[in-house]
DNA sequence: AGGTAAATCGAAACCGGTTTCGATTTACCT
DNA sequence: AGGTAAATCGAAACCGGTTTCGATTTACCT
């Protein structure tokens, strides 16, 4: 490997002179500058990071918490579209992205203790399981953090917003008619889930429809197959409802093969309208409507807080809701009894 | 930040001590060790990887190198997958994973000169365009690679045996009684798309059965889409197949539905079968038959291998080539003039 | 008590950079 | 020619660790 010291033997020039031409200091000739760029390129050199990092305090990375505690990766897709979306600004910022882990080598340690090892810059935190005593220590620390898809004032945070979300798709299906609405929810231990819980209440409510209890059933982990028994047993109800809001778009797709199985027809018995828009849900049959979440704004938007916050151009912590928007495929229909 | 010397200081201890009491060795006596341990831990020290990276040479970090050239992340499920796996073995090592781009900051750098600054101790690729020049200069360099889905003798590869799958599907086609048996291929520009249509092409050739060239179609990047419009061709074929073996599962949904608009019934007058067994095969109608990759065993195989060169147990390449495995659903079934 | 081997410890050099601040050189002016 | 300000350069200290090798201490033996 070359080296700064390298270079400074073979242009008769000092090491601190070679650093000063790579950092674009203004107290170095311009012709001493080329001289030092060109014999670098002969020579190959590539700078140590972690020499630079040593003297600077400044890693140029960003850690990356992902866990889902909930086992296998059902809400992968979504992450992925988002950190891709992150991952994009921070590169053309200079950050490397790293993946942070509870425990390294065997060893539990957490991570704070990993994050300071490594002297990430910064974190960008998307957890399903927010309690964590670890993820709370983190929180605690001084570490920029970014979080996804929950809200707390100890930290940035950025969500679609969630309600309005909801509230979207009540009020789409109440527009065509329907007025016996139930909800497959995603759980109230989850941000997003409880949220949207809360958006449907609120626009039932506002709406002045009946809500009984048994309109609203679980579908853990967004799962197609809870999407799937919770259809059925909506399905078996005495009142039955003529439209579902389904808190995921699997969740959704489940809920249609089940009204399928048991012989109802989507959308023409019942209306189905899901939430994320993943790439599947314009294909299936009947294409499924559903509410839009913008990954690639959340991402980016993530990536911005963050980043101003390390550069310390910003003081406090924001809490960004991001806008979402209704897709209307076929899966939605006015009732049969209003047709 | 507390460092060694901080504890030296605290416990009276020389660094070189406290430096040899953190990294075990035999010649700090007991009582010392368990005092600087206990006043580390007092002082809430934690150690500086960038420090310990600079005399040792070694980062602990190891670079993820994947990049989807075809556009939207299509390939994204298998690759979490893979590199999940992948993670869990490296994590029980003491490896962090660290994404790798080819330019940083706005500059042009190439994957290479990243890998060299950050100081990766190796590198899993996970690509889909493999003629990048930038890829070969690091395929070129001495840092160790293991490459997942693709074969080369310049590196250790991983992949799923892609023909032995193609077999098993056609053969299981051929054993319901099809003799016209089409294929919707990922094109030729993936090495497991060729490998698979290779596959394909040797079975029917072994069974003895016709092959038009009309019989063989792209589906370009794997996509639902594209397997829609594939089917959509083949069934207006004068010589129509009584089945499809289609190179991804998303190709063989794309199919399905394909079948269904133009009033087919899947799998009374059309055999499906798919490659991958992603998790939405099981739900959908009619389940999906298909061959499975084993995508926790490519992880953990990657990166036995890539750990094993890195700690110099291992000398020259392997090409490692995992089993797949027939899951039968219902998506295939004796074609009608058998029956 | 004196000697020897084993156990324990630390000084110094090193890894590859950055930054401060003083020294030297150069350009320009009268 | 001499002076001054601006331009250019480099010595030295530092970031936080590791490793070699010599020095000192301890344990144990006769």
């Amino acid at each position: 490997m070359t080296t700064i010291y390298d270079i400074a033997k073979r242009t008769g020039y000092s090491p601190t002179t070679v650093s000063k031409a790579f950092n674009n200091y203004s107290d170095v000739r311009e012709k001493t500058r080329q001289d030092i760029i060109r014999t670098a390129q002969e020579m190959g050199y590539v700078p140590n990071s972690h020499a630079r990092t040593l003297t600077t305090k400044k890693s140029w990375t960003i850690g990356v918490l992902f866990i889902e505690s909930t086992g296998v990766g059902i809400r992968h897709p979504f992450f992925s579209s988002v950190i891709e979306s992150f991952k994009q600004v921070a590169v053309s910022k200079g950050y490397a992205l790293m993946f942070i882990s509870k425990d390294v080598g065997g060893k539990q340690s957490g991570y704070l203790e990993n994050c300071r090892i490594r002297g990430v810059d910064g974190v960008v935190v998307f957890l399903s399981d927010y309690e964590d005593p670890y993820f709370q220590e983190l929180l605690d620390s001084a570490i920029p953090t970014v979080i996804l898809d929950f809200e707390t004032p100890k930290s940035h945070t950025v969500c679609s917003n969630n309600m309005a979300g909801a509230i979207l798709a009540v009020d789409h299906l109440a527009s065509l008619g329907h007025r016996k609405i139930a909800h497959i929810s995603g759980g109230v231990s989850t941000f997003p889930g409880s949220e949207r819980e809360r958006g449907y209440k609120a626009s039932m409510k506002q709406l002045g429809l009946e809500l009984p209890d048994s309109y609203i059933v679980p579908g853990p982990y967004y799962s197609l197959e809870n999407g799937y028994s919770a259809m059925k047993g909506l399905l078996q109800l005495p009142d039955r409802p003529t439209a579902v809001f389904a808190s995921g778009d699997l969740l959704a797709l489940g809920a249609v093969m089940a009204a399928k199985d048991s012989g109802f027809s989507v959308p023409t018995d019942i209306s189905v309208i899901g939430y994320d828009d993943i790439d599947l849900a314009k294909y299936v049959t009947p294409a499924l409507t559903t509410i839009r979440q913008d990954t690639v704004l959340l991402g980016s938007q993530a990536a911005d807080l963050l980043f101003s916050t390390i550069d310390k151009e910003h003081e406090g912590m924001e809490a960004l809701q991001l806008p979402v928007e209704l897709i209307v495929r076929d899966s939605c229909a006015p009732p049969r009894s209003v047709e």
